[in-house]
DNA sequence: GATGAATGAGCATTCATTCAT
DNA sequence: AATGAATGAATGCTCATTCAT
């Protein structure tokens, strides 16, 4: 009867929000600077969403969903374990490294705005299995404890996230190359294996 | 002739921005809010400080320089490479873990204020040369490219900062032995050496 | 031919106005307010009202047609000046302050919305002809001007209400009996009468 | 050594609230209509008072807090219980009239902001005085519980007040003379005295 | 130098009403 | 008629910085 809601215009206010709190941080992002570019009255902005702090809590865990349904589903589909390692390093890291924004978000204000250490943990999990797969598959007897288990997977993660950002942002000469290039060789040291790369993961 | 200006109030007022940027952020955190804990009025800050920036550059400069230059100093007394390397890990690290308020400025709003690549670079070469001495030693010839290794320091460095800032912020079960531990077995297994765990380092 | 008006429809928002209005004022409350309860859309109120101070307005006038008009019919029924007076000091005093929203919105926001002066003198004419009568019925020569009837109505009127409602909101502890038991007091001493109580009115 | 707090501006800014708060409402009336007229920046408005609900309180506290004062004063002066009563009804009643604009407030939007049960049973308890030692004097038994007291004391003054606002602002006709006149009838009736008129009050 | 009142642009958010559906 | 998304001016309040004292 009424107008209905315009989903498009919801997904146009979260990519700007996103986009200029990755720039500019989120304070000194205001909602009339997320509005002001894409043409859309302040007020609308609070028809899709509660407040100013729930435009970046839905950036984040949205971003962060989807992110982390693709890479479910496409583990799911690889039975090798070996060929699932590969695909974490070469298909969903360069992934994850191209949108920076979300990263950024993630890292300096996610902490303050979403269950960070829940989305970690899961993650942990999916992580672990292809680890220890790929372990069993190589007849090791996995040498670290699952609490270092965590604390690797937390430092190689955020680690690596953080050193992308930081040569976004502060022009530092690490490309994404050099950052998956030293995880796969960790792994491959690890593992004695040769990580097929594979080719890049459609979106 | 100028009346001396206070050097004990200027860490004062350092020492309640570090606090409360850590815990609030830089931006929700007011100058007024700054001094109100600390009885000092608001006219001083600025006899201080050139600006609201100013602080937060400050805090992190003069947090990051002091523990660069403990770090060098104690590295340039100790002869043996493995006994320098066992100072980084077990000496350094739980140090700079201690202050985690610093970690945090760093890594949320640093980036925006300080030139942080320069102080990554210079720690590369502090602790690229600890790890080259070390390969020497044990009469390895390093297998990582300069560029991989500036890597491989951003990730664990940036990486082990991150996890702990993370396990305090969001209760995430990692302790700071977990890390520290994670870290020495890394370099154990490379080096192929057991690292004599020091005793804390007196500040 | 157009659809019937639902008048359910309007009673409830008309309710529901009237509810949080008195409880936290008329400005204080929004349309969106009112419709959230009690689940009707917002566009219906203006199917109803005209505008928001259409909603304050009939809610006062309509409640205090229903009270008036009820009091005037009670009155012409009963042919005995003191039981007349007994209908007003223990049937509709009691009546009045039952309905604590009515007398809140009367009080506070009525002024603003409807012309409270004239329902104040269609009740001090009803009243006053009850206190005439009785003064007739006792062989009492008015000792009152119309001046100072009016303003005596209008001082016991307006004072009763308003000690109501004080009582109600901040807890001061009169109660309605207390302020009941002193008007008909100062009855029966001006009249040297014996005001016979009445059993609560029906609705 | 810095700029001293203005206390006139303080007092601009209260009478312009007070006056504005009196003709359009506490809501109706903004921050913005308050300094506008008055030629001070907003800003200011928040450095003599916290916010804008404190503006309210504080001409309702410090405006009855005046009245109260000058009426205990006036009355400790005094010796003689019916020149006491005299000037309750004839000295400090059309002073209160007078300040119109606080008798709206209070009787408004006074409910929700101050604890207006305790001014008036501080003023039950002053005027209460008064009237048991005219009781007294006049060898009379006190005939009211002292609930009735404070029920009829309630009455007459927020029916006074009222009757006086209603006036001003609907035009019911009704003057302050027909008010007085009315309450001190009612007084020399009760107490079978003459109740002597005094001079206005000075200010 | 020390102080803290002064400033006014800017902030996030609300809201009565409209009107496309 | 019914609906509820759309609207944007207006709200109360903040705040980095200045500068009169």
């Amino acid at each position: 009867m009424a107008r209905e809601r315009d989903e498009g215009k919801r997904k146009v206010i979260l990519a700007e929000a996103k986009r200029l709190f990755a720039e500019h941080g989120f304070h000194a992002t205001s909602v009339q600077d997320i509005v002001k570019g894409i043409d859309i009255p302040v007020g609308s902005v609070y028809t899709y969403f509660e407040n100013k702090d729930d435009i970046i809590r839905c950036a984040i865990d949205e971003g962060w969903a989807e992110f982390y349904r693709s890479l479910e589903d496409a583990l799911a589909a690889e039975p090798s374990p070996s060929l699932r390692m590969s695909l974490v390093v070469y298909g969903f890291l360069p992934r994850l490294f191209k949108d920076v924004e979300l990263i950024s978000l993630f890292l300096s204000e996610g902490l303050r705005f979403t269950d960070l250490h829940v989305k970690l943990e899961s993650l942990a999990r999916l992580i672990g299995a292809v680890v220890n797969d790929l372990a069993k598959e190589r007849g090791m007897a996995v040498a670290l404890s699952p609490k270092q288990a965590v604390s690797a997977l937390s430092i190689f993660f955020l680690g690596s996230l953080d050193t992308i950002r930081l040569s976004r942002l502060t022009g530092i000469p690490i490309s994404e190359r050099d950052v998956i290039s030293f995880i796969s060789l960790i792994i491959e040291a690890s593992f004695g294996i040769r990580l097929p790369e594979l080719p890049p993961q459609p979106r």
